[in-house]
Parts: structure tokens; sequence; C-alpha cells
DNA sequence: ACCTGAACACCGTTCAAGT
DNA sequence: ACCTGAACACCGTTCAAGT
């Protein structure tokens, strides 16, 4: 039987979780799955498309965030927008810790802009269904989105040290700071959001 | 004459800048250098010693925060946090952008946490200064860090693609949810600190 | 002290040719 | 349709040997 797009995918994720991001080469995959590096290509156009499929699947198990569906003139929304922002930051951060170098895969696919992968959209859309406008909306997700992302790359490159018995008094002071910086972030749309509703 | 330090960070330096990060290897920096790649290893243990020296480079330029000299029992204190906080924030994004991907350059050098490196400190000594407990003011240092850089990263990005024709609205765009995001971290700060002082 | 020469163990990608 | 074989143009790093 012929190797499936899947079945390349899944080994990635394998690699990726055994021996990390820098390991994920094209070679050791083919090698992984008993096969010459160029039929790889068959599967995916390049690295970069391979990389993608990776990212959108360890992103992908995250629950969709619930944007009100109440008008804007019917005052208050039936959704709150403080728990909404803080399930998807914590969401996407246990998304992210999920994979070993979650956070960096992502961060280095999100760098090419794919049309396919917006996690910044998703927390915007509450915003506005909140009445914040359009540009606001997209500063503050992109903003959350930077922070959750820089946050849990730094978090997995920590317990990456950890292994050679730095200490893990790290891991609890990094879940510490990310709520901190969540928090930060609540009272500043805080600000907008609660006092001039509307 | 022999080769000195300088000589070979300043030819990295152009070369990044000239060509961008990806460009950047240790065997076309020889070439640049007219000299062998070994040669390099002599000058800097390894590459990442030498892009943690470009980092140092690309940062050095910005000028101190100014850390408030008034003990903490003296009322509000002499310099105003806010202004620094947009200050410090600003100053990191133009330095990051005086380079050819300096962003993606400097988020990979502090992935590694050097020990010469803590842009995140700087700040969070002001905060601190301001009566912000030790944890909080790290937590929003680094929340800090994290959007500018991210944020950053991702202008560059553009930038970068917009040389293919795409657009330069993008860069006003960027510019603006520069300022939004700042604005949203300066609000959450002031819910801490303008509030209850100290 | 400082560099060359030459190797070692890798990369991503392409593409004719096979089946 | 899907993969092999083999190449192309690269990497970072090491280290004996030269000067």
């Amino acid at each position: 039987m012929s190797l499936s797009r899947e079945q390349v995918l899944g080994h990635a994720l394998a690699i990726l979780d055994q021996y990390g991001f820098a390991d994920l080469s094209m070679r050791r995959l083919a090698t992984s799955l008993g096969v010459q590096p160029g039929a790889l290509y068959w599967h995916f156009a390049n690295k970069q498309t391979l990389l993608t499929a990776v990212a959108e699947a360890i992103l992908s198990p995250r629950p969709p965030v619930c944007v009100p569906t109440g008008s804007a003139g019917t005052g208050s929304a039936p959704t709150a927008w403080e728990p909404a922002v803080r399930t998807w930051a914590c969401g996407l951060r246990e998304a992210l810790l999920s994979h070993r170098d979650g956070a960096e895969v992502v961060a280095s696919v999100l760098a090419v802009r794919p049309a396919t992968l917006d996690p910044a959209g998703e927390i915007a859309a509450v915003l506005m269904a909140h009445a914040m406008a359009a540009a606001q909306a997209r500063a503050a997700g992109m903003a959350l989105l930077h922070f959750v992302i820089g946050h849990t790359v730094d978090e997995q490159g920590n317990a990456a040290m950890a292994e050679f018995g730095v200490a893990q008094a790290v891991d609890t002071e990094a879940q510490e700071r990310f709520a901190a910086g969540l928090d930060l972030f609540v009272a500043g749309l805080g600000v907008r959001l609660s006092g001039g509703g509307g």
C-alpha cells in the first residue's frame, strides 16, 4: 500500500514529540517511513507545507470560541467577553504544550501567514461582537496571540532545559507568569469594554 | 593583519542587512571575509555565540531606561511609569527594525536565555520602582517583551513580502496595531499602578 | 596565535527513470 | 499514480597540520 498524507503527518508529529523540532527533517521523516527523501515531495510540495499541516494538527483540537449572537443594540451581550478571552488564551497554550516544541512550530508557521490559520481572528471576532472597533479588536487579538505564543515558546524552552536537572520550580513560575500576563490583558480590555459600553 | 571579533561581527551584520537571516551562514560569512569556514571558530565558539553577539549589537544602541531613584515611602515617584513603558517599547521596536530580520534574530537568541541579554528585566525594574511586586513586574515585562518582539517579527515579515509588490498600506497598519497593543498594556498597567498606589 | 585543508555528518529539493 | 536513485547546492563543526 502506498503512503498517505495522514501517514506522513502522523510520523512527523511522532518525530516532533520524541526528538523535537530541530530533528524534524525531511530526510529523517523519510527514514522513519522507510522511504526515500524524494518520495515525500509527492505528498507535500515542500517542508513549509508539511509544517503548516503539523501546525494545523496541533491547533485543531481546540474548541471553537463562543461568539455571542446578540445584536449590537440589545444592551449587554449574552456571552461575557472575559471568560471567552481567558478560555481562548488557556486553550491555545494547552494546545501548544500538548506537543514537544509545539509553540516553536506554530510560531514558525504563523510567520509565513498561511491563509488557513488565524488564531488572532478567533478572539478578535469575540471582541468585535462586544462592540469593539475592528482595528482595535484585530490589534488586541494579535497582541494576545503574540503573548501566548511568546510565553509558551519560553515555557517549553525551559522544560527542555529541565531535562538536564536545572529545576522544576520553573514550571510553576511559568504558569504564574502566564496567569499574571493574561490578567494584565483582561484588565486593559476591561478599561475599553466594560467602561464605555458601545 | 589577522581577523578580529569586530570584523567578523561587522560582516555578519552586513550580510544580515543585505541578504537576511536565512542567508547568514558561517560559510557565507567566511567567504565574505575571504577566509575558510573553520577560521571563524577561532573567534567565536559556534554560530550561537556569534548570533548572540549580533543580537547584542542590534539591541545595544537603545538608551537605558530611566529607573526612578526615589524611595518607596515618599509618595508618587519622580519619573512616571507610563512614558517609561512607552519609550522602552518603542525604542525596542525601533532597534529591531533598524536591521533586516532584526526581530527574528533577537527572538532566536532570547530563546536560549543568554545571561547578558534581558530586555524584560529593564522594564520590570521600572515597574518595581513603582511598587509593583517583583513577580508581577517580571510577568508584565515578559508579556510586553513578547508583544513587541512578536509584533515586530510580523511587521518585518510583511516588509519582506512588500518587495514583491503586495502593498505598503501594510506598513501604516502595522504601526497602528503596535500603538493599539501598547495602549492595551498601558491601560492594564494603569489599573494596577495608578489605582492602589503602593 | 591564527588560519588552511580536508573531512564528517548532515540539510532541502529536483527529476529522470522505473514500476 | 507513486516511488527510487542519484544528483545539486548547500549546512555547522572539528582538527591535524601548517605558518
